[in-house]
DNA sequence: ATGTCCTCTCTTAGAGGA
């Protein structure tokens, strides 16, 4: 069973590149970040006639989270993290599928920092960790797929020296995704390659892409249950440097069928 | 400070977010 995770930077503007590389991949479940179209302007005929049944929570603008299934309809469970009602960015959804509980996420970017953005994030992290563990109680295979928004280690960026004020490197953001980890998380990239320079997005600008100065941002955590079924892991990403591509590329995993 | 891309609007240029 394979499940990516891609932030598509506006869906409208990505179904091109979106559809292609759903095509030519075919995972079985997709999580989708960034889809940047409200809840009706979803492209919703075009994803079922590439085969996938989805799960969406757009939001004008920004944010907007989905999760697109080929195997079987992915059955909601929430599309918010739970933990303040007053929250109203569209970051989370979670879903049932194939036997798998699929949390698709969008942490906040946090900058400029500090300021009331690295406030939310941070505050958006602790509800995380709150959930997270739930999870992990609830004992059920949980795989936690999105743009987290944290560089983990100085290893997932090109130049660690130059993020060392960005909300996506601070210390404390970095704890947080530590916490996730020490819960009983796995990151399913790192446990594969423990020593490898591997990232996920590449910024627009200065020519990043061409130079490899990217970050590691996106990332699929398993829960103990699911740890021993990982059996392959990668990012895909030549995708990155299509024409009209989102700054992200898609990253996936494969897990042993149950 | 800058670079680029996407979305929306007090829309065809500029602002906000990333």
């Amino acid at each position: 069973m394979r499940i990516a995770t891609y932030n598509v930077n506006g869906i409208n503007a990505r179904l091109p590149v979106l559809l292609r590389w759903l095509e030519e991949t075919q995972p079985d479940v997709v999580c989708l970040q960034e889809l940047k179209a409200p809840q009706e302007k979803f492209p919703e005929q075009a994803i079922r006639n590439a085969g996938y049944q989805p799960l969406w929570h757009g939001q004008k603008s920004w944010n907007g989270v989905a999760i697109l299934s080929r195997r079987g309809e992915p059955v909601e469970v929430r599309r918010a993290l739970p933990g303040d009602p007053e929250d109203t960015h569209s970051r989370y959804i979670e879903a049932a599928v194939n036997g798998v509980l699929v949390g698709c996420l969008y942490l906040p970017n946090g900058n400029p920092a500090p300021g009331p953005k690295l406030d939310y994030k941070l505050n958006w992290f602790a509800r995380l960790l709150t959930h997270a563990a739930e999870l992990i109680d609830s004992g059920a295979p949980a795989v936690l797929a999105g743009d987290y928004n944290v560089i983990p280690t100085e290893l997932d960026v090109y130049k660690p020296e130059s993020w060392v004020d960005d909300a996506l490197f601070l210390p404390e953001v970095r704890a947080a995704y530590q916490q996730l980890l020490e819960q009983g998380w796995t990151d399913s990239l790192r446990q594969l390659y423990p020593d490898e320079k591997i990232y996920t997005f590449w910024d627009y600008f200065r020519n990043a892409f061409a130079r490899n100065a990217g970050l590691r941002i996106d990332h699929l955590l398993l829960s103990p249950s699911l740890r021993d079924s990982l059996v392959a892991a990668g990012v895909d990403k030549h995708v990155r440097g299509w024409e009209k591509s989102s700054d992200h590329a898609p990253v996936w995993i494969e897990l042993r069928s149950p």
